[in-house]
DNA sequence: ATTACTGTATTAAGCACCTAATACAATAAT
DNA sequence: ATTATTGTATTAGGTGCTTAATACAGTAAT
């Protein structure tokens, strides 16, 4: 069914999860994507918020069309190792900022983390 | 200025917002919070916006609004410390599932999260 | 040449969120 | 008693996101 959440816009959504895929080289770099109809298919969600999600990833370079053939991923691979490096420092970023804000000092930070890593806390 | 993303609803902000002052005791048990109107010029929002906010916390049992007086912050502090640990779970599994999404390991995260502790990484 | 596929564009409708402008009943302070 | 404040409710308008239904020009395969 792969749905989204209803607090954020779809299509950044969807920007998102292909970002993710294109730094986990889910999909490679040059590679042929899927066109907009059938990726409207796979996410449930109409055309026109695909083509709004992949225009945006073009406007950022992460991705280019052709025309009348598709889209290709770039071939740019320090481009998509600085994406995956962006990612995880924004993800990282985020975090550290959200529990300092809960007041949890640096050592509390660290053995939350790590008993989440341990226990199979889903 | 105070102001909001335009990518996640405003009362959702302010309900995060209010949520992480009850956690850290910014505001106390059985505390009288500021007024709708007096949070609407703090926010520099609509007052039916600090007023949706509000009405979500009330249902949610952190605070509880009297009639002609105002609202008060819940005084179960057992409530609250639950609150506390439920954003630091929240914000943690949201975090570990997101980096294992990029394919870092347990011991990447670990190694990542120290060094943005370490440096002054803002 | 025909067919099936590409990205792209347009129009209309519905919905959630936000704002603005009021209004009302009840309490506290004067 | 009057005044200022409280939470609450209502109406109207604007905006952004999403969907649906088309349409068009260009490419690939038959």
């Amino acid at each position: 069914m792969e749905s989204f959440q209803n607090t954020q816009p779809i299509y950044l959504q969807i920007m998102n999860l292909i970002k993710k895929q294109i730094a986990t080289s889910v999909f490679n770099p040059g590679q042929l994507l899927e066109s907009v109809r059938e990726l409207a298919m796979i996410y449930q969600v109409n055309p026109n918020t695909v083509q709004r999600a992949l225009s945006e990833l073009e406007r950022e370079g992460l991705v280019r069309s052709e025309r009348t053939i598709g889209r290709y991923i770039t071939k740019d691979e320090a481009a998509i190792a600085q994406l995956h490096q962006n990612l995880v420092d924004e993800a990282t970023s985020t975090y550290i900022n959200n529990v300092l804000e809960l007041h949890l000092s640096p050592e509390e930070i660290l053995t939350t983390v790590k008993s989440r890593l341990k226990g199979d806390n889903t």
